[in-house]
DNA sequence: ATGAAAGCGCTAACAC
DNA sequence: GTGTTAGCGCTTTCAT
């Protein structure tokens, strides 16, 4: 037995009668229509004020088959690793942004062993439309979904089935190219990189950057060791790439918790950093701007993503010209990861 | 003009007709009531099966008078510091326990330069209850709807006219006494504290659990400067306190991303971590784990305090009898950050 | 145990 | 420009 309606709650029809109109006219000022008289409209925006009148929303609903509510899907592992501030500021993203319009925000997670609960939610005439957050190659069964609801994802699609789905996205490999070419540009010439999941586009695409990079210098691409996105795993792969025994002079890890982890490996085997090895990070969030040095990243400008998100997805549900694919520019940061350029090189 | 529902959606009605039922029946079944014939039942089942039937929600919702939505209100300055692990973690446990249940999560974001909406919307017959995360003082404007709608609260609220409201909290006054304790027992003599701002709990606790340790044990409390839960303000309070010119062997943080911003200034004087300062935390985040060295730190259950609200104000909704007040335990996690006993102290 | 009937509060044609 | 008339898909008495 759950919590009833506030009884008294005033309905439009009470509305009407205090104004000396009919519902519909009430309706019409409720929903701004224009073809209602100054005067009938001031009258019913009087009595609502007196009244107190909200509209209901389920009884709207029911009757327009729209719910005016946007599904945020966030993938059960990723919830687990909710304090990913990256993800955080995403989802403050979307949140502020969806505040200023008349859409309401629904988080669900999408539990990942049964799948089913979630597509039959969103599914079922519940939401307008959703957005999904994620760092997997998990999407493809939501990407299905984009032909029967509308929806905006947040990270390219892995797979190229997926290919045609709204979605935006910070610019990784051109960013992961441009961090590395820093690399080259201030000296470095054993760039070795941390890279992430393979089956995950940042992972994917920050790998491709920096090996593109190295590709056009001419050097090196072997010193790649892989980690999941987290501190310790980052810690891990420092660990084996000092144990190649090959000299490094630079690390390029895939995101700031791999670097801040690499960090302490580095200490702890008494290399400096940027005195020995010059480290730069990616995403730009907290464990970059706190640790000691602060990193050198490449800041993504997640609360815009998740705003840009929001925003796609509004303007696709309202009918307005929507770009398929936004790519969100990032910009470099440069810290005290990083040692000033050996010698000015050639300023491209 | 926005998305259509799915065209063909199943109704309640086509079921009924396809298990050879009345609507009544259907309802029932879908509703679990007891009075159902197993045969009535299962060919029910079946039929929902077979057309893919999900209960459309407005409807639902607007026939019972309930709407299986619960709202999360985050005040707007919340959000803005949504990077805050702590937050992120408490949203994630309401989020997942929310999941397990016929509950939906609500996000509302509360514009504070206009409450008037959000109260509304919360008024408005839109949720069946509310749960509202903050360290703001900014919640009175919130308690007031306690009397209209089920509402829950994470951490205590400020003031006496509240206290009648449903929260759980963590063990603020307590858990910052130990931690102080501990520092005390551990041989340190000189405590300061960087604490939060006094119109938050969190804050005001805080500084009380360390004023009340120090006073125990009959050592100077005035050792205190402010700071405003963020990293720098952490870095500023540790600066104004070593300018005071006085000893300091140890330094009590009300959150670690003070801790953190301490740790740098403490670094930046030349003063060794523990060896000349024992610096203590508090949340046990991210920020705690990876800073160099590690902090020592009071761990909150961020995830299971958000659980918890979760389940008091589901109990609270479907009538079962809940507690008014849930205070968590913390745990105090001894990490690097502070030194090793000076010399065997009474074990209490 | 089951069905019939009456709305829940609103929007959306359609007439006026 | 405004009112009238039907429902939207479901729950819920009330009979049976």
């Amino acid at each position: 037995m759950t919590q009833e309606l506030t009884p008294g709650a005033p309905t439009l029809e009470q509305v009407a009668a205090l104004a000396g109109v009919s519902r519909s006219t009430v309706s019409r000022v409720v929903n701004n229509s224009p073809h209602v008289t100054e005067e009938a409209a001031s009258a019913v925006l009087q009595a609502i004020e007196e009244l107190g009148y909200v509209p209901n929303r389920a009884a709207r609903s029911l009757a327009s088959r729209k719910t005016q509510v946007i599904a945020l899907v966030v993938p059960e592992s990723i919830a687990k690793v909710f304090a990913d501030p990256f993800f955080a500021s995403v989802v403050q993203g979307v949140a502020l942004h969806l505040a200023e319009t008349d859409y309401t925000l629904n988080m669900v997670i999408a539990s990942e062993t049964s799948p089913e609960k979630t597509r039959r939610y969103l599914l079922g005439g519940n939401v307008d439309g959703a957005l999904v957050v994620s760092h997997h190659s998990g999407d493809h069964s939501y990407a299905r979904l984009s032909r029967s609801l509308p929806m905006v994802f947040g990270g390219r699609p892995m797979h190229a089935e997926e290919q045609d789905s709204f979605y935006v996205d910070s610019d990784n490999v051109t960013s992961a190219r441009d961090a590395t070419r820093h690399l080259v540009r201030i000296g470095c010439r054993s760039i070795a990189t941390i890279y992430g999941p393979q089956d995950m586009p940042p992972g994917f695409d920050r790998l491709a950057g920096w090996r593109s990079a190295l590709q056009e210098a001419g050097l090196d691409d072997s010193l790649a060791e892989a980690g999941d996105f987290t501190p310790a795993s980052g810690a891990e792969a420092m660990r084996r790439l000092l144990d190649r025994g090959e000299p490094i002079d630079a690390v390029f890890a895939a995101n700031d918790q791999m670097a801040v982890g690499a960090l302490s490996t580095l200490r702890e085997r008494g290399l400096a950093v940027p005195g020995d090895v010059s480290l730069v990070g990616f995403d730009g969030d907290s464990f970059s701007a706190t640790s000691e040095p602060p990193l050198t990243t490449v800041a993504q400008p997640a609360t815009e993503l998740g705003a840009t998100m929001a925003r796609v997805l509004v303007d696709l549900l309202e009918g307005r010209p929507v770009e398929r694919v936004t790519i969100m520019p990032t910009r470099l940061l440069v810290r005290a990861s990083t040692r000033p350029p050996q010698a000015p090189e050639e300023e491209r």
